[in-house]
RNA sequence: GGGCGGUUAGCUCAGUGGGUCAGAGCGUCUGCCUUACAAGCAGAAGGUCAUCCGUUCGAGCCGGAUACCGCCCA
């Protein structure tokens, strides 16, 4: 019968079951009750092309600890999920697909995946868009359910019927509406200007979009001779190849070096164009040589030089970063190629000056790493400051909160330096820009319905814009486009603004702030009220999880050996916030090993309720059934209504006391995003009050069935405590609390611990003097097992005796001689009024008890000094620090009255500590055979 | 250059309404297969809280400086 419950939790076996209930009865979608308070959360949406990492679990692990807080709290809950097209990376992975079919010969070689890039972006611009766009489709029908499979394994509870995705017909149309009204506002507007472009992607970035590293370069001094006369001016650079598009040399107008040369021309070496020597506020006169070349076409700064002096722009590189025409005999050179070559002619033309090795921050595209060059080209923009203006506001008017409060300030920083956002892409996997170019009077449209003919001329030749809007765009709409917007959605109604929102740092910028704005411009309304910002997931070692490092752990893989609970647990507990998270699987295991205390807690429990006569059982069934108008928690442990705490045990009043400041301690630390501290209290009450103290106490009733009514008593507390912890542990662990709770009485209609309630315990049950009996009680066993431990007596059972002149004390200690003797491990405790004679086996307790061990075994008396010198040594310490403060005078007048109490009672108990010490050394002395 | 953060036990980290706060997990050592659990039980050892100065009756905790280490932005 006992072999019913396996020994060792098996995570496996019971997982994969309630991941599958949960999802079929749709346990998790929000009622319609407009009374009842809602909460609300949308998720970060994963993108298509990955799977989940890391990372993702631990956003999805504080989420659903969150949302099932909530839930349990009576809120109606919507946690909505959905995925994002990601524009980019979905297009450079579906590339690569057609590479790879159309190139399989490659398979294993070391650079089959930049060959297939290649060719994928060959045929997919043979192919053409809608044929690519079909092929985009598919590889999403076949890729974007992992994701959604991943979230069901690991029992996210979201609301899986309102599962959206960036690209579904309505959110479309929601991103067109956005487009269309922000350019209506002249909120967006297309002008040419330098950009971040990706010679490998074919498209322009944002700034957010280019990574920055510093990378050891070059820094190239270069001759411009003067046009007249026989001087030079020399130039520093690091981009030797834009020269060919110089169409000035600058220097700092402050600068005396070259006041004379400011007005003259320079000839530009290689191709003798004759340019301007300049002065602007911009040159720094420290950096190289003080003169900087300005190639307006190709670098942003020098662009701005270009604008106030009016310079023409030469662009020397076109779109795949290849030397243009105007490049003279370089043309149809690569980038590096061009540098080479540039240096070289240079070189034997005596006009390189110098070169120095240089650290320089070069810019990356994020997605394929390619360096990006800064080109010249006709984009998308979006305006930005009055949008961060008013974002700016939102939250230092507190209407969004965000934490921690470090979050904030990089946000305000971030907003408050922000420039115009690049919001086209020359991709075609994304949401077109809805905008036709009149080809009778080049008039741009921006419409909602394809147009037929241009509004301002009546021409029927339309053109459809080509270019794509950065991904972004549309997940900035995301916590109401998701609800139904533009309609006047019941949604949206409902459930804008989100209570909440959660996610990484990583993505502040990219994503948070600009939802932000967006759904202050476009709702009138702030997007979420709070912004919490997790950790990172780093290594054991604190490095950053990455493939090419080879030290990135798989959520299904760590789970699946695991279990979901334990490595739910494992970053919960770790998750402080602010702070990165370390994580491995050492850490995962120990949140395992708890699992399994659970577990065991639980089959202690089980197989012995099985063992009670049925009538027994159902009789606890029914005392377990809560009284509605009074709450679980007002329910007295024997059925009957009335003064609960006269009924109860001891150590019953003390655990429900615990168990109601665990209750309160919890719902403030998740209140706050402490999810460590939350996740700690449970486990320890679990652990170390539940099992160790109470079963343990309780144990010998619940093993020896139950004959009568009384008996019965007991068990209905011991099952309310499980119980209720198992409902405080449900939002962490959400499979073995739910598996456990099933197999408890009364629990067969009942659909689901995670639609019960949080806490079952308030605070009414709080109960200081119980505790403190408790302690005490606690306190008098661990010594005497310590004692025992220090004299080698572990594997007796020796008497003992106890004496203090504390006569409460002792009646306590005579009521519970039983369990304290069981659980210190003693054959029997005698009890005696006063004080024990100072001898060597007098074990000081504290201040007022005394502790005597009856027992044959030698005294180590070398050792025992030793210990007690130790002991001495630490408590002169703390009785000089106590005795200071009491000296002085200051402290005395200015310190709260409690306080000096708390430290005179200290004082006091440490002096008598002491002196038993001191008299147990002296006896020790005596007894000993040297001083 | 600008912004944000870190430095506490061998390791990974908690501890930010200043006053039992010097903690946890892992690791280490000792004794136990005690009829829930060896993924366990019972004990133990281990830290000048980076350094310096200041505020305060009182400082891991607040302020300043220094050193080293991260991350983000330009």
């Amino acid at each position: 019968m006992e072999a019913e419950i396996p020994k060792v939790y098996s995570p496996e076996s019971i997982e994969p079951r309630w991941a599958r209930y949960w999802v079929e009865r749709k346990l998790y979608r929000p009622g319609d009750d407009p009374a009842r308070p809602r909460f609300c959360l949308a998720i970060p949406p994963p993108n298509i092309t990955g799977s989940l990492h890391m990372g993702h679990m631990l956003e999805h692990t504080e989420i659903d600890i969150l949302m099932r807080w909530h839930r349990m709290r009576g809120d109606d809950v919507l946690w909505l999920p959905g995925t994002d097209h990601a524009s980019i990376a979905t297009q450079m992975i579906v590339e690569r697909e057609i590479g790879r079919e159309a190139l399989p010969s490659l398979e294993g070689s070391p650079d089959a995946a930049r060959a297939w890039q290649r060719e994928g972006q060959r045929l997919r611009l043979e192919m053409g868009r809608e044929k690519f766009l079909e092929r985009c489709w598919k590889w999403k029908e076949l890729n974007g359910g992992t994701i959604r499979k991943q979230m069901e394994r690991l029992g996210a509870s979201v609301d899986w019927t309102r599962e959206r995705f960036t690209m579904d017909p309505a959110y479309s149309r929601a991103v067109v509406e956005a487009f269309v009204r922000l350019y209506e506002e002249g909120l967006i507007y297309r002008d040419r200007y330098i950009v971040n472009w990706c010679p490998r992607c074919g498209t322009a970035l944002s700034d957010l979009e280019v990574a920055h590293e510093e990378r050891v370069g070059k820094l190239w001094t270069i001759r411009y001779p003067l046009e007249v006369g026989s001087g030079a001016i020399s130039v520093a650079t690091t981009r030797p190849e834009t020269m060919l598009g110089d169409t000035a040399v600058a220097v700092n107008p402050g600068d005396q070096r070259y006041t004379r040369l400011i007005g003259r021309k320079a000839k530009l070496p290689l191709l003798g164009r004759s340019i301007p020597i300049i002065a602007d506020e911009f040159v720094d006169p420290v950096f190289g040589t003080g003169a900087v070349k300005v190639t307006p076409a190709h670098d942003p700064n020098d662009f701005a030089i270009g604008l106030r002096h009016n310079l023409p722009r030469i662009a020397v590189m076109d779109e795949q970063a290849r030397m243009t025409e105007a490049a003279g005999p370089y043309r149809g050179l690569d980038r590096h190629e061009a540098r080479k070559a540039v240096l070289r002619d240079l070189e034997a033309q005596g006009l390189l000056e110098k070169v120095q090795d240089h650290s320089l921050s070069v810019g990356a595209c994020q997605r394929c790493k390619t360096v990006v060059e800064p080109l010249l080209s006709m984009q998308w923009f979006m305006k930005m400051d009055s949008l961060a203006e008013s974002a700016v506001q939102a939250v230092q008017g507190g209407r969004i909160q965000i934490l921690p409060e470090s979050g904030m300030k990089k946000y305000l920083n971030w907003m408050t330096n922000i420039h115009d956002w690049c919001i086209s892409r020359q991709l075609w996997w994304g949401h077109r820009i809805p905008v036709w170019y009149c080809d009778g009077c080049g008039k741009a449209i921006a419409a909602r319905e394809t147009p037929t003919k241009c509004p301002q001329c009546g021409a029927g030749s339309l053109r459809e814009e080509t270019d794509v809007l950065d991904t972004w765009f549309s997940s900035a709409l995301w916590p109401f486009a998701t609800l139904g917007w533009p309609d006047r959605a019941p949604d949206l109604k409902r459930f804008y603004p989100n209570d909440l929102m959660v996610m990484g740092e990583d993505i502040l910028f990219f994503w948070g702030a600009r939802m932000i704005m967006m759904g202050l411009k476009l709702m009138g309304d702030v997007p979420f009220r709070e912004l919490y910002i997790h950790a990172l997931v780093r290594d054991a070692e604190r490095q950053k999880m990455s493939k090419t490092k080879g030290n990135v752990l798989d959520p299904l893989e760590v789970t699946s050996e695991y279990g979901t609970d334990a490595v739910r647990f494992a970053l919960a507990i770790s998750a402080a916030p602010g702070t990165d998270i370390a994580f491995s699987a050492d850490k995962v295991e120990s949140y395992r090993a708890f699992a399994n205390k659970v577990w065991n807690a639980g089959r202690f429990i089980l197989m012995n309720l099985q063992r009670l006569p049925e009538a027994a059982q159902s009789q606890l069934g029914a005392a377990l059934e809560p009284i509605p108008e009074l709450g679980f928690d007002a329910v007295a442990p024997s059925g009957t209504s009335g003064n609960f705490g006269d009924r109860l045990r001891l150590v019953d009043r003390w655990i429900f006391s615990r168990l109601s400041a665990v209750t309160r301690e919890m719902n403030e630390a998740l209140a706050d995003f402490r999810f460590h501290e939350a996740a700690y209290i449970i486990y320890h009450f679990f652990w170390h009050e539940f099992c160790d103290w109470y079963l343990e106490w309780v144990k010998p009733e619940i093993t020896q069935p139950a004959k009568d009514e009384k008996a019965t008593a007991g068990w209905v507390n011991l099952l309310r405590v499980f119980e209720a912890a198992l409902h405080l542990l449900h939002p962490f662990m959400p499979f073995i609390t739910e598996e456990l709770w099933r197999q408890l009485p009364r629990h067969g209609k009942e659909v689901s611990i995670s639609l019960t309630s949080f806490g079952l315990v308030t605070e009414r049950l709080h109960d200081p003097v119980s505790e403190t009996q408790f302690e005490s009680l606690q306190e008098l066993i661990v010594a005497t097992r310590n004692a025992k431990a220090e004299r080698g007596l572990q594997r007796e059972k020796p008497s003992a005796q106890v004496a203090s002149e504390d006569l409460q004390r002792l009646e306590l200690f005579r009521n519970h001689q039983e369990h304290i003797a069981r659980l210190a491990g003693l054959e029997a405790l005698h009890f005696a009024h006063g004080r024990m004679p100072a001898d060597s086996d007098r074990i000081a307790v504290s201040a007022s008890i005394d502790l005597r061990i009856f027992h044959a075994a030698q005294v180590d008396v070398a050792a025992e000094r030793a210990r007690l010198e130790k002991e001495r040594s630490k408590i002169e310490q703390s009785i000089s620090q106590a005795q200071k403060q009491l000296e002085n005078q200051e402290f005395l007048s200015r310190a709260p009255r409690e306080v000096v109490r708390g430290v005179e009672q200290r004082y006091a108990e440490l002096s008598a500590h002491h002196k038993r010490i001191l008299e147990s050394l002296e006896r020790l002395g005596m007894d000993g055979m040297t001083s």
